[in-house]
DNA sequence: ATTACAGTCTATATATTCTATAGATTTATC
DNA sequence: GATAAATCTATAGAATATATAGACTGTAAT
């Protein structure tokens, strides 16, 4: 389960990447609209900002925009940024690699093998993710088809 | 991340699978070859007894030993049973579904979307994944064709 | 019957992480 | 200077994960 934290990151980035280049939105209204704890939010996008896909401003008119554009933000990212890996294991991770103790010899390791790719596929999903894509797939025209 | 329980598990589940039909393994033998501890372990193993994946016998010679094959027994069965939902939001599992406070209309989240297709390739894989398939993986061979 | 063996059950301890909130501070605008 | 809004620091409470201790139950061999 990915935590709250990347869950609302992804929901208020979506709603800014809805509101894309129309000026700073409030952190106030995006805890509104979206029913996000305040409080909980602005510390999440603080961290988007330091991560360089949020800017702010300050003061009256101020708030937060997009940075980067709705194409370049996708899913890997933003789970990687709050809650570290994605792959299921340590011993398959990129990042934040980590041996593990019971393992005999990796390379012929055969749960390991599987949840390498279980990760590849879930990497390359989530990197197809990109906030413009969710907002793609928001139609309901999509919702017809099925 | 998997818990470490379902990672002895597996461990321990694969190394009964490389001993299936030769009777009772010792807890303690299990323990000690593939280094978990014992009373953890204890708890796992009984676990998957109430399951009906393992069997048990108490007493001298006795030990735990697998009831169901190898080929029947799947990492997403044993994920299940002790972490709960491979999904990664609630509200794309089969089992622990719960809707999202934040959500306007489930039926057209974009969100939802991407994470029902994560689930779906990701469970796929680990039905896929059978003890059998797992020791099938272990072989040299495979290491040499990389 | 007795004894040793080995799984089973209950309880608990410890640590870590997750979620959330409070309050003070800084910066920008009018 | 007053107001607005983001930023920073600290912390609190809850939940979960990991692990251990010890008593109990059933089995088999002597």
């Amino acid at each position: 389960m990915i935590s709250k934290k990347v869950k609302y990151a992804i929901i208020a980035l979506v709603k800014l990447a809805r509101e894309y280049n129309k000026g700073p939105i409030l952190i106030r209204d995006i805890a509104e609209s979206e029913k996000i704890p305040q409080k909980f939010l602005e510390a999440i996008l603080n961290d988007l900002k330091h991560a360089g896909i949020l800017g702010s401003k300050k003061g009256k008119g101020g708030g937060y925009y997009l940075l980067k554009s709705p194409e370049e933000v996708n899913l890997a990212t933003i789970i990687r940024l709050f809650d570290g890996a994605i792959a299921l294991l340590p011993c398959v991770t990129y990042r934040y690699y980590e041996r593990c103790k019971e393992c005999k010899d990796e390379e012929t390791c055969g749960i390991r093998d599987v949840f390498r790719e279980v990760r590849d596929e879930t990497v390359e999903l989530l990197k197809a993710a990109t906030l413009s894509e969710i907002i793609r797939r928001e139609s309901s025209v999509k919702k017809i088809k099925r």
